[in-house]
RNA sequence: GGCCGGGUGGCCGAGUGGCUUAGGCAAGGGACUGCAAAUCCCUGUACGCGGGUUCGAUUCCCGCCCCGGCCUCCA
């Protein structure tokens, strides 16, 4: 059984499904309204290695991901370059897409947008007015959030404690509440923004609803898990569940968060401080494979920290495994094995992720199956070498790491074939240089072929090459 | 002011009331090699500070210091 921490009960909890043998998830996903820095990616891998798992378990998964296409920010952004909202949200939609393709995320069952999901919404305020847990105020409708006892249980924050902000009070985000910590349903239109019809004026979803809509939209009124960052926990996901308690919903009944991005030195990814790093920022320096690496490898509910040195030290640790895995597909081929020979370190490997996704130790049996690969690699045990092999691969596969399948490389194919041809024409030559033992020679073909980017490795099975 | 997390060996990063005290990277030594590369083996006073509980604490409790996140929006 897997089990995952529950941000509500703060503790580790088996994940206990609504219907055996399928899990549906509902994670928020990003605002489209800036391009994907690497926090949103990290998101992504780790939420897309429970997936895998729960897949590799055996499970369905419904897994939705939503999109935010309105909100303040898109409205402003669009506004200042004079573009017309929905370009702006489509173009950053398909910005992210390919950010997440990029380092092979799985694609979400379903994508839901919040403009196509108005009336959803509308419904569902509807309800939250007719039951008077909700109210209308000057063409906005706001959450009363002292109406709803359990507000409080999933962030630890007592209603009684929280003060508002004096940002907020500085940014004039008090509306027209009755109570300072109520919070927006629907906001009224102002002078040239989007805006839908609705019971209570032309107006467009506040942030919180719209998931708690399309949640319920494609899950249902219970469901088994709803993710996001840990930025999300306070206010969002305490007023999703407040709104949707309200309804009547019993909503989600696990809760997991993931740790941030920092930048270099720990410091927050921001757009102010001007030091949030791109996708496409890191994707200049970092094959995808090593980016998926570096940001899959931590426990998800660490922070981790993305610099030049952590690049470079996860494409260090990537390479190790790739080298492996390529130099033992050499050897014994790519034909699959009985798993029952590697059946104890494949049951390491599970337990580590059915406690709480536990990746670093997992990482950590996969090592130790690498090391043990290569010492059978020396020793030519070549069932033993296959049947680790095989282990090493599955348990790559659930990462989403495997270098053969997951990342093949390029020029594979038909240019392989003749790379291959072309390089064993100057490995042949270098044969008979050694044979006479003009190492000059041998040396210097060697270094030709190396300032080409190709490796050459002297082994006892003869000659390998790579790519450096 | 309130609510959450953290502080582990040169770096990253797991974990545990005592056991061969993860794993990776980097460093040093050895093996293999014509030299390399790749690989294997070995090595290194680790657990923020001060108390307490305990036969024994990095791990539990209390206090303190420091760092980060959230309380407008943010994965």
């Amino acid at each position: 059984m897997l089990r995952l921490y529950d941000t509500r009960s703060r503790a580790i909890a088996p994940l206990a499904l609504q219907r055996e043998g399928h899990v549906g998830i509902y994670v928020c996903g990003p605002t489209v309204q800036a391009p994907p820095h690497v926090g949103h990616l990290r998101s992504a891998v780790a939420l897309d290695v429970l997936r895998r798992w729960l897949l590799e378990r055996g499970e369905e998964v419904t897994f939705v991901r939503n999109i935010t296409d309105i909100d303040d920010k898109i409205i402003h952004d669009a506004a200042h370059d004079d573009e017309p909202w929905w370009a702006l949200s489509t173009r950053m939609t398909r910005a992210f897409t390919q950010a997440y393709d990029a380092v092979q995320v799985l694609p979400p069952t379903v994508e839901p947008r919040v403009t196509g999901h108005v009336p959803q919404i509308v419904a569902l305020i509807g309800d939250l007015v007719a039951g008077g847990t909700a109210y209308e105020s000057g063409g906005d409708v706001y959450l009363a959030v002292k109406a709803v006892p359990s507000y409080g249980e999933i962030s630890g924050q007592k209603p009684d404690q929280l003060r508002q902000s004096d940002k907020a009070v500085a940014h004039g985000h008090t509306g027209t509440k009755r109570d300072p910590l109520d919070f927006a349903l629907w906001k009224a239109a102002k002078e040239g923004e989007p805006s839908w019809p609705s019971p209570w004026g032309p107006g467009r979803p506040g942030w919180h609803i719209e998931c708690s809509a399309m949640a319920v939209e494609y899950l249902g009124t219970t469901f088994d898990l709803h993710a996001g960052g840990l930025d999300l926990v306070f206010p969002h996901h305490e007023n999703e569940a407040a709104q949707s308690t309200a309804a009547g919903h019993p909503f989600a009944q696990h809760w997991l968060h993931h740790g941030l991005v920092t930048a270099k030195g720990g410091e927050k990814m921001s757009k102010s401080l001007g030091n949030s790093v791109t996708v496409a920022d890191a994707l200049a320096s970092v094959p995808p494979v090593v980016l998926r690496y570096a940001l899959g490898a931590a426990h998800y509910r660490s922070t981790i920290e993305w610099s030049e040195q952590v690049a470079t030290e996860a494409a260090a640790a990537y390479a190790r495994i790739e080298t492996f895995v390529r130099n033992a597909t050499d050897v014994v081929g790519e034909t699959s094995v009985d798993l029952a020979l590697s059946a104890a370190p494949w049951a390491e490997f599970a337990a580590a992720l059915d406690d709480d996704l536990g990746v670093p130790q997992a990482l950590a049996v996969l090592h130790g199956g690498v090391r043990a690969g290569n010492a059978l690699l020396a020793a030519r045990d070549l069932p033993a070498l296959a049947a680790t092999l095989s282990v090493v691969r599955r348990m790559l596969g659930v990462l989403c790491l495997d270098p053969l399948t997951d990342w093949p490389s390029v020029g594979s194919g038909e240019l392989t074939a003749v790379v291959d041809a072309l390089v064993q024409l100057a490995v042949e030559a270098r044969a008979q240089a050694r044979e006479r033992k003009d190492w000059a020679q041998a040396d210097a073909l060697r270094d030709r072929l190396a300032s080409s980017g190709v490796i050459l490795e002297d082994t006892a099975n003869g000659v390998r090459w790579r790519l450096s």
